[in-house]
DNA sequence: GTAGACTCGATTGTCGACAATATGCTAGCG
DNA sequence: CGCTAGCATATTGTCGACAATCGAGTCTAC
């Protein structure tokens, strides 16, 4: 599990201007994964349930619930009697999520490219144009956002509600994994390789088409540090025992 | 959503044997979802929080938990303010299922047939061998269950943690398809089709057996009769406005 | 100065009670 | 005789209070 706590000790949420009327509760689950995702609430926080509830104006009891949704898809990790963290994937669970994606994305776009109407097509590019319009703006959040929502679109256009649902998970973790692994500087995102993906859809060309998702995934994934450097105690035998296990 | 509602009225919870010793709640969890796999809780049952409370031995409280981690698997869906049912998944859910099956598993075995140890080979021998004894003693709900189990060995062996858990909820969902949808006499389980997976993967064969795992699940899928037929609100605008819309 | 035990504060887990809601039934009315 | 309105009941949704638990900091002993 590997929760990395963020350094300097502990650091809880700072209350939010008094908006104190009552949000259903879509609406919480909504500002939270909005705020992680953004990364406004940086992996390794502790979610406070009371904190939570005064900021939304409701009871701990309706936090409660959203949290659990949240911790079913593993956006937050609960401990036990401890209480709710923003999740801080380790790096095999980092792995685990580009391997899934790897599985259905690639596999997705054969119903892509079958059932791709020219409308689909046009909004696709037309999100690619938005993309590069935030890469120009050097807007690194809207940047992350709009790249995930890429794949999701791909994913109604394939139409298969389920994997669509489940592609929101992997979309959501992968932000989360972004910020934590990502050398800070660099935007580590697609330089429009999301436009090479429509071009082969617009031709259907399948196995074009997957082949760039694949090798996107796999670029996007090598440009992160995903080396074990925060793992405890492996990191322990491995300094003071090199080589010998 | 097209809840399927048991035709006698509402078939609710007989109450078990008095087992009042409280039961943690992984146990409970445990034990509904065994319920709904084997159809002792068929699709459509409501949930009653305080009789299931009632039987575990626990509060309200605890099952509402339980539930709600359900009706994320979508194992049961909830309607507000009227309580949790069994999930009757509609013929598009299932069909999404299948699809969502068909995205993941042909794809998996790739690293299945890269990875798979003799020692996971003889696993999932011996797994064929006991689905084999249970169809010969004619198991119903053995063969059922097997029969789940042998596509979540695959993923256990591709090493993939959360594809493993992606497979686990749509496998119980494919349960409860089968149960929903089978025409109820014949077995409608691969005759075999297991052992020919198998076989591949020991061979190296990942063309084959990804082939082999897509007729597996296309011949699963057709052997049910999914057709539209308790879909309500269409239906209606069928039966009684046939052609105009 | 350090290790270990202890206390205290903060936070979560759980419970019971009450309010809100939907459904089925009954009675009254057209 | 059918239909609507209202009532009664069963079930869920919500809240507040209390108990349990954990971590941090402190204090003491060596």
């Amino acid at each position: 599990m590997a929760i990395v706590q963020t350094s300097p000790g502990r650091r809880a949420l700072t209350k939010k201007s008094a908006a104190v009327e009552a949000a259903p509760e879509g609406e919480i689950y909504e500002r939270i994964v909005g705020a992680i995702i953004e990364h406004r609430l940086p992996p390794g926080t502790q979610l406070i349930e009371e904190k939570l509830a005064a900021v939304f104006g409701v009871t701990r009891s309706r936090v409660r619930t959203v949290l659990a949704r949240l911790a079913h898809e593993k956006l937050v990790t609960v401990h036990r009697n401890r209480g709710a963290f923003v999740a801080a994937p380790s790096v095999d669970e980092a792995r685990d999520v580009f391997g899934a994606r790897r599985l259905l994305e690639p596999a997705l776009l054969e119903q892509v490219t079958e059932r791709a109407t020219a409308r689909d097509i046009a909004a696709l590019r037309a999100h690619v144009k938005k993309e590069r319009a935030a890469r120009a703006a050097n807007d690194r959040q809207a940047i992350i956002r709009l790249s995930g929502e890429f794949h999701l679109l791909l994913a109604q256009i394939a139409g298969n509600a389920l994997v669509l649902e489940m592609l929101k998970e992997l979309s959501s973790l992968t932000c989360l994994i972004i910020i934590l692994y990502d050398a800070p500087a660099l935007p580590a995102c697609p330089h429009e390789e999301h436009g090479g993906i429509v071009d082969a859809i617009e031709k259907r060309d399948l196995r074009g088409a997957s082949e760039l998702m694949v090798k996107h995934l796999d670029h996007v994934e090598s440009s992160l540090r995903l080396v074990s450097e925060q793992s405890a105690e492996i990191d322990l035998q491995e300094v003071f025992a090199p080589g010998l296990r």
